[in-house]
RNA sequence: GGCCCCAUCAUCUAAUGGUUAGGAUUCCAGAUUUUCAUUCUGGCCAUAGGGGUUCGAAUCCCCUUGGGGUCACCA
């Protein structure tokens, strides 16, 4: 059984980064009837809050994700980090350190004065005497002293650590008895019986560690993906600063789960030339095996076309559901059918969307004035006079083709080309040049209210 | 700086050692549309550089350059 995990620390948000990893730990496992796990990393646990952990449940619900069993808090899960601990002081893997931070702080700039590499000493590795007096023990871990560690990565391949250049006793439990990252990653991992982990090339530099860890314990060592990070447009580690980083300010911003999952596993990953991807197809072809090594840059512009595609292949029940997050109510709107057939085809996001419908339901308040002096002429209205007359005259206006033959109609007998109509027209209804077809426009919003506008700009 | 990773159009990517280096997004042009958008058609644009290996290299090896990550009693 494959089983995998994402393991965000507490930030109080899901980073668009942090949706990505999740996703293919999600669709790994689900791909192969396993588990996919949540779990919190609040060891640091002076800021730990469940409200964190819900606010990635909240951004898993919208986009569609979840997560098998109960969430795990490293923050509660202390005693059986210290059992562990324990364990390994026992069995002589590891031992206590009482050197201070103040002679740590002293070791490492002696250190680096003389060019070398900032190591602990192992001063304490084999001390047998009695503890210097009033000083709080850290635990260290027996790292190897020599030698090599391999990484078998699945995206990378193997990667080799040599011992020398990365490892020293790393502290596994602090002075006050918590533990820290690397030791609790590789026990949680383990106990939780994490088989594959996927996750953001940043950790492949821990991973040795991690590695001596499980060794020590005598725990099996899990597959490792490590994924290429996303960067921003000057190539580095997408951080705030660029823009929507949390994923619910995707949902704000008018962007569909969909869209947004098709995204983000097109980054590092393809199947051959095709670029739309259903939940169900992700599901049938993701492999971590397939995943780039290198790392892809964050552009908007593929997002918004893929959004564009998913809001014109969204039934309007659903898109009219959606849209009440944007604050447009349709469910009562008798010509909603016309009015979204119309819509969909021309926004890219939702928010875009709500914004083109209020530009039809609402009049106008006012007229642009650059539209007016190109397209509102002397003649325009006597034409729109001509027009409005005929839209009196006319019955049963249900249709855009019942509006549009009422056009021609007028077209015809006066003699002009579709332009000299549409345009001031056009002005009269949206109070600007561009839009959706007048014929349609005029179906949604009805004969009264079309003879409405036009009489507003006759006035104006 | 040490260590590690990476390198195909601007961007996301494809290419059992043999393709005219393919697709998508962006951009540009044309068609469609009374307008804008959509849609359709076409176009521009890439194997970082240098050495090898090979009949043949984007692909394998080495070097250079460039970029990224990581080096805590943070996670």
């Amino acid at each position: 059984m494959i089983v995998t995990r994402f393991a965000p620390s507490p930030t109080g948000y899901l980073h668009i980064g942090g949706l990505r990893t999740a996703l293919l730990n999600y669709l790994w496992a689900r791909r192969n009837g396993g588990k996919f796990l949540l779990r919190i990393e609040d060891t640091d646990f002076s800021r730990n809050d469940e409200a964190a952990a819900l606010a990635i449940v909240e951004a898993f619900k919208w986009v569609g994700l979840e997560h098998d069993g109960t969430i795990e808090y490293q923050s509660s899960r202390l005693a059986i980090y210290q059992e562990y601990v324990q364990k390994l002081l026992d069995s002589g893997k590891a031992y206590k350190c009482y050197m201070t931070r103040e002679e740590l702080d002293a070791l490492r700039e002696e250190q680096s004065a003389r060019k070398e590499r900032p190591k602990y000493d192992n001063r304490y590795r084999d001390f047998t005497g009695t503890p210097p007096e009033g000083r709080e023990a850290v635990i260290r871990i027996k790292a190897p002293l020599e030698g090599t560690i391999t990484v078998h990565d699945g995206v990378k391949g193997d990667v080799v650590f040599n011992v020398a250049d990365i490892l020293d006793d790393f502290i596994i439990a602090r002075a006050d008895g918590t533990p820290t990252y690397n030791f609790v990653v590789a026990v949680d991992d383990a106990l939780m019986g994490v088989t594959d982990v996927i996750r953001g090339d940043d950790h492949l530099s821990n991973t040795p560690k991690q590695m001596v860890v499980y060794e020590a314990l005598g725990f099996p060592i899990p597959r490792f993906f490590h994924v290429p990070m996303i960067h921003n447009h000057e190539g580095k580690k997408l951080s705030k600063r660029d823009g929507a980083t949390d994923v619910m300010a995707y949902k704000t911003l008018g962007y569909t789960p969909e869209a947004l999952l098709n995204f983000l596993v097109r980054l590092g990953w393809s199947h051959g030339d095709q670029e739309i991807f259903s939940m169900k197809e992700m599901l049938e072809l993701f492999d971590p095996n397939d995943i780039n090594r290198s790392a892809s840059v964050y552009n908007v512009e593929k997002l918004d076309w893929l959004n564009a595609h998913y809001i014109k292949n969204t039934p309007n029940d659903k898109l009219c559901e959606l849209l009440e997050f944007h604050g447009v109510m349709l469910v009562s709107h008798d010509k909603r059918e016309i009015l979204l057939d119309a819509l969909k085809e021309r926004s890219k996001t939702l928010v875009e969307m709500a914004a083109q419908i209020n530009e039809i339901l609402v009049r106008p308040e006012m007229f642009d004035e650059a539209a007016l002096k190109k397209g509102y002429k002397e003649e325009s209205p006597m034409i729109l006079k001509t027009f409005a007359e005929a839209l009196r005259n006319a019955s049963e206006l249900h249709l855009p083709s019942d509006y549009h033959h009422v056009m021609e109609e007028v077209v015809a007998k006066l003699e002009i080309g579709f332009g000299k109509i549409g345009q001031p027209l056009r002005i009269a209804l949206m109070g600007k040049l561009s839009g959706p077809g007048l014929d349609t426009v005029m179906a949604i919003i009805g004969v009264d209210e079309t003879l409405a506008r036009i009489e507003a700009l006759l006035n104006h």
